[in-house]
DNA sequence: CGATTCACG
DNA sequence: ACGTACGTGAATCGG
């Protein structure tokens, strides 16, 4: 039999720090459970992989042991405190009852004994079991157990080699090569050079060397003292003394690190440790509960015991229905017809819909098909629920066809709900409001189908949290009806100069090569200038130029420094001018024209539910970060154009952030300013520098802006003196002066904190909510980060709910005045609009017009609109 | 696949 | 005493 002993402390803690922190919505922190966990199923899957031809013996006896101290020993930990041992953050102490609560639903037993630590119980079960001829495997991450290795005892030690957790199967043999004697003797090197960490003294001036070289030269205290005793001459006098003056600590030490193996356990049988089956609805409404949706597939809990499951939850008995391929889609019409609902999610294979007791594929290439897909989205009388409306859309713009009724969208439900989640994919939000997907008939693993099944029940989940909330109107008026209108965007694209910006990237890389024949030359050698670590070998070590920050693998290369570094070497400018021309020719030329399509147009796609903020982003390609600080980046807008007869409308708001911010913090001052029409980074600056106006310089309206934007983004010294080159002195007067002059800033910023923490989440001012589960961590970065989204994300929210809600508009008024013009471009704060040329006029007047009534702000939103033929020419 | 760099608002 | 700005996406390097 083969029994896998975990030290739970040990391997909770190795989980809580080796990942990157995860909360569930309601910001319970959950990634060292869920690490632990994935350690567990790996460490299962090993060792059942592993030895296959052992006895044909899995592994199938599993226990976890725990820490649980007596509170006499309070003292104690309070004395291990001060020597140095940081105390549990209480983001992981969470996570022990939890752990403890799910492992024995899962069929594990957990044990803990009242004075007593994991290593102990460990022992204990390691040595019996093994003495019995049980094959035992002990997981930890505390070297100290290496003591228990033997025969038939095996440890598995967690390590992090350069970042990557692995585990070492320590085997009496790889620890002799390892420590250069048997694992028994580890406990006497313990007496000898003691541990830090532990608090265990060892002998004073006897460090890991010589522990080494001693107890493999003597095995044990005794031997090694009677050495001593008998002035033995292979030992030097300076030894001799040291070892005398602790040899009292030794011995004392050597208990102290020994392991004890008599712990008294309710059962020291393996057997009685054997899995048994899980609680598997418990288990998984457990891991639902906690979100760790991976595990809870990997796990694949349903199989087991389906009698207790169906009391256990709604529906988590298996559902079982019957999927066909419609072949009457008229009867399939009329009956959607008269239902005046379709639940309908889209597959690879067309469109699925949940009807009563079964699911129905409507499918095809053929006219039948498309007429039906015709009369369906057409009829506005038929409210349509998707898993993803906007690709519905799409296949209605690609068939020609339009699409009205579109009443629901459970991604973006869930996203109005919570966003920040990677998955809003069907299944996955069934999962987590409980819902049970059905299998099918005839059919394996139809994911379209069992998305289209659950979503009748999904979208009630949704809309009453909606509603509890109030974010219905954010959804439903805002965000579904967005959806069409980014379908349309991504539909039209952006006409692109294939030919045009083909020559362009030919000349820009006959500069690349110049650049870099010159980098080369003066570095007096070939190398890869855009590797970091290459580059930073030549720039610091060959050349001898002074290394600034260092990161994680090397020297910091990146553009900041180097242009400290300028002044230095020549090869520095040469070195940027490469990345720059690097950059513009393959992000910008090569991807471009690898993105356009056979209409001669770029499609990007316009993600709805990505950001933490409210924000859209584009990808593949992304059109929201095409160059224009710089002249040569800006050139390539001239690709990006209108087609013949057409021009391109560009509007971009004015400060929109900054008016926000006005808006809701009552700032007088900044209100003023710009109900004044004043520059707002020349009236910043006359405030924080404490000058007329007209005494602003462009350097110190410069530093204004950067402050201007610091406050947006939360500020501190440090980053604004890094941003603009001053002190840290300096930076902090200008953030004082700031604060003082727009007092209204200083008291949102602290309300806005205060606001999140109370409710766990920042809000816009349309009720877009992010929730925040950072504002209560111990750490401080962690928090400060929290808090500094807790200010920024009500701005920058703000902001994306009104550039969305003059996307609605514009969208609508051009349907309205029968325009050809479209809306083809969203970059955070511009609208892009391209129409005939008879239209321009119009277009100009209506695009200012939406955008500029988007919101009612205690400040005027302001617009600036310009056209041209192309990007280039459109932009200001 | 993570880290680094750099493009945008 | 911390370690340092908010939000994105793409290309590239190198383990």
């Amino acid at each position: 039999m083969t029994l896998l002993v975990i030290d739970g402390n040990s391997l909770l803690n190795r989980a809580y720090y080796g990942v990157r922190p995860l909360t569930t919505k309601d910001g319970r922190f959950t990634h060292a459970v869920h690490g632990f966990l994935q350690i567990l199923l790996k460490l299962r899957q090993e060792l059942n992989d592993g030895e296959p031809s052992q006895m044909g013996a899995a592994c199938n006896a599993v226990a976890v042991a725990f820490d649980l101290r007596a509170p006499t020993f309070r003292h104690e930990q309070y004395a291990q405190y001060k020597a140095g041992r940081k105390p549990m953050p209480p983001e992981l102490a969470q996570q022990f009852p939890l752990l403890k609560e799910l492992l024995p639903l899962l069929g594990i037993r957990t044990l803990e004994l009242e004075g007593y630590e994991a290593d102990d119980i460990l022992g204990t079960l390691a040595q019996s079991a093994a003495e019995h001829g049980d094959r035992v495997y002990v997981a930890t991450g505390d070297r100290d157990a290496l003591q228990l290795i033997g025969e038939n005892v095996t440890v598995l030690l967690a390590t992090a080699k350069q970042g990557q957790a692995t585990t070492r199967r320590m085997t009496p043999k790889v620890f002799r090569e390892e420590y250069g004697f048997a694992p028994g003797g580890l406990v006497e090197y313990k007496g000898l050079c003691g541990d830090s960490s532990d608090n265990i003294p060892g002998v004073a001036g006897i460090g890991d060397k010589t522990a080494r070289d001693l107890v493999t030269h003597y095995g044990t205290l005794e031997n090694l003292y009677a050495a001593v005793d008998a002035d033995a001459p292979e030992l030097k006098a300076r030894q001799k003394s040291l070892l005398l003056a602790g040899r009292e600590s030794a011995f004392m030490s050597r208990e102290l690190g020994r392991i004890c193996c008599t712990a008294p356990l309710p059962e020291t049988d393996a057997a009685a440790y054997c899995i048994q089956p899980p609680q598997a609805a418990k288990a998984a409404a457990f891991l639902a509960d906690l979100e760790l949706f991976k595990i809870l597939e990997r796990l694949d809990l349903r199989a087991d015991k389906p009698a207790e499951s169906a009391q256990e939850r709604d529906g988590a008995a298996d559902i079982t229905l019957p999927l066909r391929a419609e072949t009457d889609l008229g009867a399939l019409l009329a009956r959607l017809r008269g239902d005046k609902r379709a639940y309908c999610a889209l597959g690879e294979e067309g469109l699925y819909f949940a009807l009563t007791d079964s699911v129905v594929l409507a499918q095809g290439l053929n006219a039948e098909y498309t007429a039906f897909l015709k009369k369906l989205l057409e009829d506005e009388k038929i409210a349509k629920y998707t898993n993803d409306a906007k690709s519905l859309v799409r296949l209605a713009l690609a068939l020609g066809i339009g699409a009205r009724g579109i009443a629901g969208d459970a991604g973006l439900a869930a996203y109005v709900l919570r966003s920040g989640r990677s998955n809003y994919g069907t299944a996955r939000l069934a999962q987590e409001y409980g819902i049970a997907a059905p299998s099918f008939d005839d059919v394996d693993g139809n994911d379209s189908a069992a998305a289209a099944a659950v979503l009748p029940r999904l979208f009630t989940a949704l809309e009453t949290e909606l509603g509890e909330r109030g974010q219905d109107g954010l959804y439903k008026e805002l965000e579904l009806p967005l959806a069409a209108v980014l379908a349309s965007m991504e539909h039209e694209g952006f006409a692109l100069d294939s030919e045009g910006l083909r020559n362009f990237g030919i000349t820009i890389k006959e500069q690349l090569l110049t650049a870099e024949q010159e980098v080369w030359a003066l570095a007096g050698e070939e190398f890869n200038i855009l590797s970091p670590k290459q580059l930073g070998e030549v720039l610091f070590g060959k050349l001898g130029l002074p290394a600034g920050k260092k990161t994680k693998s090397g020297y910091s290369t990146n553009a900041d420094i180097l242009e400290k570094l300028a002044q230095e070497h020549p090869i520095v400018a040469y070195v940027l001018e490469y990345r720059k021309l690097s950059k513009l020719a393959a992000t910008y030329c090569d991807g471009l024209l690898r993105a356009v399509r056979d209409d001669g147009r770029v499609h990007s796609t316009l993600n709805q539910a990505e950001t933490r903020t409210g924000r859209l982003s584009s990808s593949e390609p992304n059109l929201q970060n095409i160059p224009v600080r710089t002249p040569l980046g800006r050139e390539l807008r001239r690709y990006l154009r209108a087609k013949d007869g057409c021009v391109l409308v560009d509007a971009d708001y004015s400060q929109i952030e900054l008016r926000v911010l006005a808006h809701m913090a009552h700032d007088e001052r900044l209100l003023q300013a710009f109900r004044d029409g004043k520059d707002i980074h020349t009236v910043t600056a006359a405030e924080v520098f404490g000058l007329p106006q007209e005494m602003v310089t462009p350097l110190l309206r410069s530093r204004a802006k950067a402050v201007n934007f610091g406050i947006v983004y939360g500020i501190s010294a440090f980053s604004l003196a890094a941003d603009i080159g001053v002190s840290r002195f300096e930076a902090e007067k200008y953030i004082k002066s700031f604060f003082a002059a727009y007092s209204g800033v200083s008291e949102y910023m602290a309300q806005a904190i205060a606001r999140a923490k109370e409710c766990g989440c920042a809000r816009t001012l349309s009720g877009r909510t992010l929730a925040l589960p950072e504002l209560t961590a111990s750490n401080f970065n962690t928090r400060s980060f929290g808090e500094r989204v807790a200010r920024n994300m009500p701005i920058q929210g703000t902001a994306a709910d009104i550039i969305k809600r003059a996307m609605l508009r514009v969208s609508a008024r051009l349907a309205k005045e029968h325009m050809a013009a479209t809306l083809i471009l969203q970059v955070h704060d511009e609208l892009i609009i391209e129409t005939p040329l008879e239209e321009q006029a119009m277009a100009e007047r209506l695009l200012q017009e939406e955008m500029e009534g988007a919101a009612e702000l205690s400040v005027a939103l302001r617009a600036d609109v310009h056209s041209g033929r192309t990007w280039f020419d459109a932009k200001g």
